[in-house]
DNA sequence: GCCGTTTTCGGCCCGACTGTTTTCAGTCG
């Protein structure tokens, strides 16, 4: 039976879950919840690890317990205490807490005064009016559980980071017009790039606090207030994205930016440090009693502890600490190495712009080069090309790169990856291009081990440069199909082809803990805008933000060489003459 | 349940807001 990292991680999370819910230690608890965060960010598979009789104490915040309990996990799919616990506990329990405003506490209350288990019972309960009769529950909260149940469907959604900028700039646009705001800055998971977000965290500097919270209530794209005190404020947008806002003095900005980007984990192993020094970190600064050491900038508080600063980006406890002690933080990539982009589409398939305003677009963003990779021939319904189309283009290229300035048009394709792991185009016409980008486009529900050797097959084709997207995933609509993902970066490593990071906000793939393992098995990735218009090269930000969550360095990414290396490269991938 | 350059035992991050309370517990980030 194959578990997954994250499948361990769930069991750890409901484990936590119901302890909570029983009132356990909250420390035992805690490791639980660290453990399950860790096997999430986690690449290396721990149930191969468990086979090759790895010790899996060797990994943060795994003892000798919990590495028997991942051992138990991977061979059985449970362990003892989780069936325990269920048996103890109902176990749709622990889905009471995912209802805002309720806790472990109450969720203990409202099941043994009760007997509530389920959302359903719940809703029946706050419906009746049986909630507020509970000592500690009032008319309020039986009215807000009724909301949130009721919205129960909606209340769990994230917000692609793209929804997030489009909802957070002219919030905070609106803001800085107010006059009220000093400094000011999106925080939160946005801020360390994250593919989702859950709600906007707003910091701000301001020398009448209160103004600019009455200011921020009263935003045309508010729905409705949910709390509104003198340092903070939360409200909910007409989209129904919460928005968080935190103001606070000059002198305690940096600190306060600190404290809402995150992440949590970052934050506890920070001010632990800080602790060790008998010193205090908190959102007004670092303090030696009750003298204020640093505060007013992010790199004052770094400083303060010693620490060199650490990018938003890396800030998820998956090292980045360790890594400023010894001096080992990477040069994150960032858009202005990015030379060129190696995937864009075309009017001759599925894109929105001709070939022409492709390119002329590129240039004037100052991209030095631009692979045209329109689909294959399978691709009917986006009028994928044939043999005829590809060749067409080809002299179409050839006439417009004489006329070009500053950037050269690279001869490309995004040709189909077959069922069977052959190409969707002939060899003849796929060794005249410079740049041949396979993909996955149907039969995304192979099992494990036929998706992956035919995706392992098509690497081996000696015209194939570079592996499209390689999961498939389409964030927040559709899960990545079932490949073994380390397979697949170890033979791109000992093939020499690359994979790309399509950095469109709804794909995002590779993923930050997959760009952190290519990294380590030395396989060069390509962060391409996969470009259907000319505006879609606007997403290479997101795929900047998403290889800097995975460690990136110019040195790690294909299209930070500059032409002449790249074609180096590409030639290196290719096995025919 | 984990962890250790004060520690193998005794620690484990910190403050704001809400609601139901009359001084604070629970929740959230």
């Amino acid at each position: 039976m194959l578990v997954h990292n994250a499948d361990i991680a769930v069991v750890f999370q409901e484990i936590a879950d119901l302890l909570d819910i029983k009132g356990d230690n909250p420390f035992r608890i805690r490791a639980y919840r660290n453990a399950a965060r860790m096997l999430n960010s986690l690449a290396p598979s721990v149930q191969a690890m468990v086979n090759d009789k790895r010790d899996l104490s060797e990994l943060a915040g795994i003892g000798a317990d919990l590495a028997a309990k991942i051992a138990e996990i991977a061979t059985t799919g449970t362990c003892a205490l989780s069936e325990e616990l269920r048996r103890e506990l109902p176990p749709a329990l622990h889905k009471l807490l995912s209802v805002p405003g309720l806790g472990p506490k109450r969720v203990k209350t409202l099941y043994q005064q009760c007997h509530i288990e389920t959302l359903q019972q719940l809703a029946e309960a706050a419906r009746s009016g049986q909630i507020c009769t509970i000592p500690g529950f009032g008319k309020r909260t039986e009215q807000r559980i009724l909301d949130a149940v009721q919205a129960q469907l909606s209340k769990s959604e994230r917000f692609r980071i793209d929804i997030a900028l489009q909802l957070g700039e002219p919030l905070v646009a609106y803001l800085k017009a107010s006059k009220e705001v000093g400094r000011i800055e999106i925080a939160g998971s946005f801020r360390r790039g994250l593919e989702t977000v859950g709600d906007l965290d707003i910091v701000a500097s301001s020398p009448s606090p209160a103004r600019l919270l009455r200011a921020f209530a009263s935003f045309d794209g508010v729905d409705r207030v949910l709390s509104h005190g003198s340092t903070r404020a939360s409200v909910v947008l007409h989209q129904g994205m919460q928005v968080d806002m935190r103001v606070v003095a000059e002198v305690s900005f940096g600190a306060a930016l600190h404290y809402f980007t995150g992440s949590k984990a970052h934050n506890i192993a920070v001010r632990k440090i800080a602790q060790a020094q008998d010193w205090k970190l908190n959102e007004y600064g670092l303090f030696s009693g009750e003298r204020r050491i640093a505060g007013e900038s992010e790199s004052s508080i770094f400083e303060a502890i010693g620490l060199p600063y650490i990018e938003p980006e890396l800030r998820e406890n998956r090292g980045e600490i360790e890594a400023a002690r010894a001096g080992r933080l990477p040069q994150l990539v960032s858009q202005v190495d990015l030379k060129g982009d190696l995937h864009a589409h075309t009017t001759a398939s599925d894109g929105r712009n001709t070939l022409r305003e492709m390119a002329m677009d590129a240039q004037r963003r100052g991209l030095s080069y631009l692979a045209i990779t329109d689909h294959s021939q399978r691709l009917r319904l986006v009028h994928g090309l044939d043999s005829e189309g590809v060749s067409r283009q080809i002299d179409e290229i050839d006439r417009l790169n004489d006329e070009l300035e500053s950037l050269t048009l690279l001869k490309g394709i995004e040709v189909d990856i077959n069922e069977d792991g052959s190409l969707d185009l002939p060899d003849a016409i796929l060794r005249r291009l410079d740049v041949v980008v396979g993909a996955v486009h149907s039969n995304f529900d192979l099992s494990r081990e036929r998706q992956t050797e035919r995706i392992l097959r098509a690497m081996d084709h000696p015209c194939l440069a570079l592996l499209a997207h390689p999961s498939g995933r389409l964030i927040l609509q559709r899960q990545p199909y079932d490949v073994d993902m380390l397979r697949i970066i170890r033979h791109a490593r000992q093939r020499g082809c690359f994979l790309e990071l399509d950095a469109q906000p709804d794909r995002l793939d590779l993923t930050d803990i997959n760009c952190m393992a290519a990294k380590q098995e030395g396989v060069l990735i390509s962060i391409d805008s996969d470009a259907h218009s000319t505006f879609d090269f606007d997403h290479l930000r997101f795929g900047i933000g998403q290889a800097r969550r995975g460690w990136l360095e110019k040195k790690d990414v294909l299209n930070t060489r500059p032409l002449d290396d790249l074609k180096t490269l590409l030639s290196g991938a290719r096995m025919v003459p």
